[in-house]
RNA sequence: GACUCGAUAGCUCAGCCGGUAGAGCAUAACACUUUUAAUGUUAGGGUCCUGGGUUCGAAUCCCAGUCGGGUCACCA
C-alpha cells in the first residue's frame, strides 16, 4: 500500500484530498488508472447534436469535474472537457445497481473533488429546467486532483464571480488559468488558428515551410543584442538567433522559389508589455517577386486571418476600431514625415536633418547617421498616427542594409513596414541580391558600429559567398506573430498571448531547520523549568515584544513547545 | 533604469486613529432527498511576502529587500 508522506506544509484542503486519495486506494480504486478511456464525443458536440434533435443513447465523455451538487439519491455535476462544460446527472441506483451503494455514497459523494478527472458513460436528456445533461450509467475516476482549483462561478445573469485576475498567478500557473478562465483558452486557440491560416495560405502558394538554425555562430539579419551560449564539444561561443533572414535567403540561393519559417527569436533586451526575451517572427521569402507584390500578398493574408479569427474584418483594439479590409493605404515615408511635420526632408543631408530634428524637439545623438535621424523623425512624429493598417514605404538606405536600392528614388530602398495601431507589425523588402553592393552595405554598418551605433550589423562572410553564387530577385517579409496575435485577440500585454511568459523564478521562503538565537534562548529557559507561565518566561527571556513573539511562534511551529490555556493564564511546556 | 501601486485563509477581497485577524465562495460534519453562482446550521482553516526598526504592543507606522502590475524612459 502506498504511504502518503509529509502532511505538514499542506493546507487543510490538500490534506483532505490526500486522505481521500488513500481511501480510494483502500476501496481498491486506482486513482491514476493506466487504461485508455474510449471517449466518443465532446461536451459541445453533445449540446449541438442534441439541440439538432439527434438522439444520443450512449455517449462517453471525460474531463474535469468542475462542480457537484449532491441532493440525496441524485446529484448533478459539471464536466469540463477540451470543448467546454456539460452537466451530468448521477443517480445513486443507476451507478450502483446492486445492494452495494459505496460507489455513490462514499466514492462520488465524499471522495471525488472539484478538479478530479472523471469519465462518464450514459445517455443524453434534458432536465426539468431545460439543461442538456448526461444521465450517467457508469462513472470512472480517471485522475485524482490533489490541489484545489480556484473557484470561479458564473451566476444566472452570466456575471463571473471571483475570477482569477492576479497576473502573477495566471502567468506562473497558466495551467490553472486555462482550466478556470475560459477566455484564456479562447485567446490561445485563436493564436493557433492564426498560425494555421498563415500556413494554409503559404502552402496554397507552394511556399515551403523550413527550419533553420537557432544556434548561430554569427547572429545576423537584425540589429539586436543576442543571448550568448557555449558549445562544449566545439569549445566555441554560439548565439541564439535574433533573426533567420540570412539563412532563408541562402535557401533561395539554393533554388527554392519560396520558403517560410515560424522562428523563435531571442533578444537580450528589456522586457515590457510588448517585449518578451523570446518571441516568434514569421519570415517568408519568395523568388522573382518585389515588395509591391509582397504588399498585395500581405494585406490579403491579414484580411483572411482577421476573418478566420473574428468572423469579420472590423475589430476593436482597446479604444481603437481597426479595419483589416484590404487593400491597405500605402504611404511613402517621406510623405508621411511631410504630412505630420510640414517639413519636406527629401534631398536633405545629415546636418540639415539634424537641424530639423532639433527644431522639432527630437533628441538626437552625434552617432546618428542620416538614416537613423529619419527613423527618429518618423518614430517620434508619425508612427503613432497610423491606427488603421498602413504600409509605410521607401525607407532611407542607411537604415536598411539588406534591402535593394529603390528602382527610381535616389537614396531610398524598396522596403515597407506595416503599421497598425501605431505599432510595426510587418517589415519587408525587395531583397538586396547584388553581392558587391551587399558587401559595401555591411562595411557601412561596420563604420556605423565604429561610430558608436551598437545596433549595426555584423558581417556574415558565408552569406556574402552565397550571394556571389547568385540569388534571384526576391521579396521577403517578416511578421511579429506575438504582436499580431495581440491585436487580433484584443490583448494588450505580450504575456497574455504567450502561454509561459518569461518570469523571475519564484522564491520559496526557506524552510527553517535550525533554531535561531532567540529561540534557543527561550527554549533554554523553558527546558530547565517546564511547564511555566507564559508571562514569566517572557520576562525571564528579557526579549523585546517582537523578538519574543517571533521566538515563541518559531518554537511552536517547530513543534518544540505547547501553549495551554488555563483559568490562571497561559502555560508553556516543552514537548 | 525611474516613478507608482500591490502582496492577508485554497480563491476573491475587507481590515478605520497601532490593541495577536474577518466575509463570501471553497473545505468538513449534519440536515433537507430537492437541481443549477442549489439551500440551512455548525465547525475547522492564517509565517498577514521577507528582514530590520519605532512602540508596552505592528497586518497596520518607518527603512531595506523579494516578487508582481501599471506609467515613463531605453529598445524594435
Amino acid at each position: 500500500m502506498r504511504k502518503i508522506l509529509s502532511m505538514q506544509e499542506l493546507s487543510e484542503q490538500e490534506i483532505v484530498r490526500r486522505e481521500a486519495l488513500q481511501k480510494l486506494i483502500d476501496f481498491g480504486i486506482d486513482p491514476y488508472p493506466a487504461a485508455e478511456f474510449p471517449v466518443n464525443i465532446l461536451a459541445n458536440e453533445v449540446k449541438e447534436k442534441f439541440a439538432a434533435g439527434e438522439e444520443l443513447k450512449e455517449v462517453v465523455l471525460a474531463g474535469r469535474m468542475m462542480s457537484s451538487r449532491v441532493m440525496g439519491k441524485a446529484s448533478f455535476a459539471e464536466l469540463q472537457d477540451a470543448s467546454g462544460r456539460i452537466q451530468v446527472y448521477i443517480a445513486r441506483d443507476e451507478i450502483c445497481p446492486s445492494e452495494d451503494k459505496t460507489l455513490y455514497n462514499e466514492v462520488f459523494k465524499k471522495l471525488l473533488d472539484r478538479g478530479d478527472f472523471i469519465g462518464v458513460k450514459g445517455y443524453v436528456f434534458k432536465t426539468q429546467v431545460g439543461e442538456t445533461s448526461i444521465h450517467v450509467e457508469e462513472l470512472t475516476l480517471l485522475a485524482k486532483s490533489l490541489k484545489p482549483l480556484p473557484v470561479v462561478k458564473t451566476d444566472a445573469e452570466g456575471v463571473v464571480h471571483d475570477a482569477v485576475h492576479d497576473a502573477e498567478f495566471r502567468y506562473r500557473q497558466r495551467y490553472v488559468d486555462l482550466v478556470v478562465n475560459p477566455g484564456t483558452k479562447e485567446v490561445f486557440m485563436k493564436r493557433t488558428k492564426l498560425y494555421s491560416v498563415f500556413r494554409d495560405y503559404f502552402n496554397e502558394h507552394d511556399i515551403l515551410e523550413v527550419e533553420t538554425p537557432i544556434l548561430q555562430a554569427i547572429p545576423g539579419g537584425a540589429a539586436a543584442r543576442p543571448f550568448i551560449t557555449h558549445h562544449n564539444a566545439l569549445d566555441m561561443p554560439l548565439y541564439m538567433r535574433i533573426a533567420n533572414e540570412l539563412y532563408l535567403k541562402r535557401l533561395i540561393v539554393g533554388g527554392f522559389d519560396g520558403v517560410y519559417e515560424f522562428a523563435k527569436d531571442f533578444r537580450n533586451e528589456g522586457m515590457d508589455r510588448t517585449h518578451n526575451p523570446e518571441f516568434t517572427v514569421m519570415e517568408i521569402y519568395v523568388a522573382y517577386k518585389d515588395y509591391n507584390w509582397m504588399m498585395d500578398f500581405t494585406e490579403k493574408l491579414l484580411e483572411k486571418a482577421c476573418i478566420a479569427l473574428n468572423g469579420t474584418t472590423e475589430i476593436e483594439y482597446g479604444q481603437h476600431k481597426v479595419s483589416f479590409k484590404a487593400p491597405f493605404p500605402r504611404v511613402p515615408m517621406l510623405d508621411a514625415i511631410k504630412q505630420h511635420t510640414g517639413v519636406d526632408i527629401s534631398g536633405m543631408d545629415e546636418d540639415a536633418l539634424r537641424k530639423v530634428c532639433n527644431d522639432l524637439g527630437i533628441p538626437v545623438e552625434e552617432s546618428m547617421g542620416k538614416g537613423k535621424l529619419i527613423d527618429e523623425l518618423f518614430g517620434e512624429k508619425c508612427e503613432g498616427h497610423y491606427i488603421q493598417p498602413t504600409f509605410i514605404t521607401d525607407y532611407p538606405v542607411e537604415m536598411s542594409p539588406l534591402t535593394k536600392k529603390h528602382r527610381s528614388k535616389e537614396g531610398l530602398v524598396e522596403r515597407f513596414e506595416l503599421m497598425i495601431c501605431g505599432k510595426e507589425i510587418a517589415n519587408a523588402y525587395s531583397e538586396l541580391n547584388d553581392p558587391i553592393e551587399q558587401r559595401v552595405r555591411f562595411e557601412e554598418q561596420m563604420r556605423l558600429a565604429d561610430k558608436g551605433d551598437d545596433e549595426a550589423m555584423m558581417i556574415d562572410q558565408d552569406f556574402l559567398r552565397a550571394l556571389e553564387y547568385g540569388m534571384p530577385p526576391t521579396s521577403g517579409m517578416g511578421i511579429g506573430m506575438d504582436r499580431l496575435a495581440m491585436m487580433l485577440t484584443n490583448q494588450h500585454s505580450i504575456q497574455d498571448i504567450l502561454f509561459f511568459p518569461q518570469m523571475r523564478p519564484e522564491k520559496k521562503a526557506e524552510k527553517k531547520v535550525e533554531l535561531n538565537e532567540t529561540e534557543k534562548l527561550i527554549f533554554g529557559i523553558l527546558s530547565k523549568n517546564s511547564p511555566m507561565d507564559l508571562n514569566d518566561l517572557k520576562t525571564q527571556s528579557g526579549l523585546s515584544g517582537k523578538q519574543w513573539d517571533k521566538g515563541i511562534k518559531g518554537l511552536a511551529s517547530a513543534g518544540l513547545t505547547k501553549v495551554t490555556k488555563t483559568d490562571v493564564g497561559l502555560t508553556v511546556e516543552a514537548v
